[in-house]
DNA sequence: TTTATTACTGAAAAATTTTTCACTTTTGTT
DNA sequence: AACAAAAGTGAAAAATTTTTCAGTAATAAA
C-alpha cells in the first residue's frame, strides 16, 4: 500500500524471507504479521529470490551426477537420464552389469498399473532382469519386441528374458515366437502369418514403454561373435552404408536414421518407425564401445530416456563435431 | 509405487530436488517426467529439506537485524519489531529521531484505509511525524489518546502532533481536548463532562493501532524537564512504588503492571486497561534510557510492535535477571 | 500544467502444493 | 507361519501460492 525507500523495502524482503523460509510461516500468516496483502507477500518472496537475498541450493551426495543427467537431458530432449557411477568404466561387462542394475531401479520406481512394457535384447537388458526385485504388477503386460535372435533353434535370449520379466512382475506376456533375423526375405513372410507372430505385432502400437539395449557393431559384439546371427561381412556392408549400431538389430547411423538394407528386410521385429511411437523408449547401454551408436540414437531420439554410466555420459556431452543438435520433429511424443 | 535402496532414493530425492528448485519445474511436470505421484514429488521435497539436500539461506544485508528482531519477536510475543541500526546508539536525542524515521516508514507500509489511529505523545512520535511522507488515506482516522501535555496554555504537543499527522494524511481527526494531567481530581471529572473530551474518550475502543512513545523518568525526561508536568518529587514517589516509566503518562512497574496512585487518577488519556484492548499497540522508543521501561512494557505486554534500535535490541535481550517470561494472557490480542 | 505511460496494487481466479483419507504392502513379533 | 503394527501409497480434498485482472497512483513527457 505503500512507497517504501530502498533500504526498508531490503528490510522487508529480508524479513519476509526469513519468517518464511526460516519460521515457516505461511505467507497468509506473515501477511497477517506484517500487514502486507496475501499477493504482495508472494511477490516480495519472488523478489527476494532474484535479488538473491533467498539461496536455494540443492547439494548432490557423491556418487551422483546430476549435472551431467541434466545436460544430457537438456542437449537431447531427454524425458530423462539416469547417470550412476561405474567403477570399471571401461570394462564392458562391469559397464554393463552395474546399468542393468540401475536400470531394474528405474523400472521399479516407473512401473504403473497398465503398463505395456516391450523389451528388446542384450547383455544390459539381461542383467536388468537378472537385478529386478520381484513385484506383483498384475495388469502389466510384458511384450517381446525382436524376435530371439540367432538361429531358430537358439532362440532364446529374447524370449527368455521376457519370459523372466514377466516372471518376476507375476504379469501378461506376449512373446514373438520367431527368430530375430531369417535367411531370406521369403522366410519372413511366412512367419509373419503366424497368428502367434502377428498378435505381437500388434501389441507393439499399445506399447507404453519400451526397454532397449543398444548394439555396437564391434567384433566381439554379441551379434557378430559366433557368427550366429550375422557375419562380419553383413556387418561391414551396414558400416560402409554408416551405420554405428542398432536397437533390436535395426541399424542407424550417426543421426538415428535408419539405414535400409536386404538385411534390415529380413529381421523380425519392430521398425525404428513403429519404435518411434511409443511415448517412452528408455535405451539401457554404457561403455565405451557404445558411445557413437548412443549419439546416434539420443541425435534421432530414438530413445528418450537414456540410463548409462557417468564416463559414457561425459563422452556424450564432448563438442561432438560443433553439436548439431537433435532433429526437431523427430522426437518421440513427451508429454 | 516401488520399493527403493538407499542409493537409489537419494538419487531421487536429489534429482527431484534439482528438478524443483533449480529447473523450476512444477511438481505436476516432475510428476510427468519421472512418474511418480503428485503426493510422492512433495513428499520428495519434504524428505529433501528435512534430509538437508535442499539448503534454504536468507542472507542479511548489513544494517539490518532480523536476528534481533525475530529474538524480540518471540521472547515477548511481539506481532513485530522492527530494529534499525544507529549511528549514534546512546545518544537519546538522535536515537529518537532515527527510531521515528522507522516509525514514519513501519506506519506507511501498514497503513490501511479504515484504520483509526490513535496517537500518544512524545519526542519519537514527534520525530516520526516529522517524518512522514504525505499518503491520502481519507478513511482513516487519527485520536489523541492523551491529553495535551502541560498546563493547559501549553497544550499543544500531542494535540499538535495528532493534527498535524491527519493534515498528512488526508484523514479524519479527534482531538482530545484537555490537558494530559490537572492539579486536582475534581478538575478532571469537570473536564470529562465536556462532550468533545467524551466523544475521543469513546472512540478509544474503536482504535486499530495505537502509536505510543514510552516514557523513562529520568531527569532530563520531557516530562519533568522544566516541571510543567511532573514535579521531581512527584515522579520520585512513583518511583518508590515501583514505577520504571509510563506510557501516556500512565506509569507501570517491571512487569508492566500499572502502579496506581493520586497522580494516576488526575491523568487524562487512555488507560493501559483499555491500551490492552487495542489490537495493534506499536512502542516507538530506543535510547539507553528506555532499556528498563521498555522491559516493563515489554513484559506486561502493553506494546506488541516495538520499534527499536540495534543496541537498545540487544540490550533487552540480556538474560535478563533469569528472563522471568511475559506473563501469558496479559498479552495484547494478536490475530 | 496536462496528459500519457508505466508501475503498482488488492481481490479474485487459477494454479500449485500439501494434507487427509482409505487402503495396501512391508516389517517385526509372537 | 500368522498376525499386528508400522510405513507407504495415490486420489481427492484442503490449503497455499501465484497469476490475472481491473483499477489507481506515480512518473515521465509534452
Amino acid at each position: 500500500m505503500a512507497r517504501l525507500t530502498p533500504a526498508e523495502e531490503m528490510r522487508l524482503l529480508t524479513k519476509v524471507s526469513k519468517l518464511y523460509y526460516e519460521e515457516n510461516l505461511t505467507q497468509d500468516e506473515i501477511m497477517a504479521r506484517l500487514h502486507l496483502s496475501r499477493s504482495k507477500v508472494s511477490r516480495l518472496l519472488q523478489q527476494a529470490r532474484d535479488v538473491g537475498i533467498i539461496k536455494i541450493t540443492v547439494l548432490s551426495p557423491p556418487g551422483l551426477y546430476p549435472e551431467l543427467e541434466r545436460e544430457l537431458e537438456t542437449r537431447y530432449h531427454l524425458q530423462e537420464a539416469v547417470v550412476i557411477e561405474s567403477r570399471q568404466p571401461e570394462a564392458q561387462q562391469v559397464v554393463s552389469r552395474e546399468i542393468g542394475t540401475a536400470a531394474a531401479h528405474y523400472m521399479l520406481r516407473t512401473l504403473e498399473d497398465h503398463d505395456v512394457i516391450g523389451i528388446s535384447w542384450g547383455t544390459a537388458l539381461s542383467h536388468m532382469v537378472a537385478a529386478l526385485q520381484p513385484r506383483r504388477v498384475p495388469d502389466a503386460h510384458v511384450v517381446q519386441i525382436i524376435g530371439g535372435l540367432g538361429k531358430p533353434e537358439a532362440e532364446v535370449h529374447a524370449t527368455d528374458l521376457c519370459r523372466r520379466l514377466a516372471q518376476l512382475l507375476q504379469c501378461k506376456l506376449t512373446l514373438l515366437p520367431a527368430p530375430g533375423i531369417v535367411d531370406h526375405e521369403q522366410v519372413k513372410s511366412v512367419i509373419l502369418s503366424d497368428s502367434h507372430v502377428r498378435h505381437a505385432f500388434e501389441l507393439f502400437p499399445q506399447i507404453t514403454v519400451a526397454y532397449v539395449g543398444i548394439g555396437a557393431p564391434t567384433p566381439d559384439s554379441v551379434l557378430i561373435r559366433d557368427g550366429t546371427i550375422l557375419t562380419w561381412q553383413e556387418v561391414n556392408e551396414l558400416i560402409v552404408k554408416g551405420a554405428v549400431g542398432d536397437i533390436a538389430l535395426r541399424f542407424f547411423d550417426d543421426n538415428g536414421h535408419p539405414i535400409y538394407s536386404e538385411i534390415d528386410r529380413r529381421v523380425i521385429g519392430i521398425s525404428l518407425e513403429q519404435l518411434r511411437q511409443v511415448r517412452r523408449v528408455v535405451g539401457v547401454a554404457g561403455g565405451p564401445q557404445k558411445v557413437a551408436v548412443l549419439r546416434g540414437a539420443l541425435r534421432g531420439g530414438l530413445i528418450n530416456v537414456l540410463i548409462t554410466d557417468h564416463v559414457t555420459a561425459g563422452r556424450l556431452l564432448e563438442k561432438e563435431h560443433q553439436g548439431i543438435p537433435a532433429i526437431k520433429g523427430e522426437t518421440n511424443v513427451v508429454s
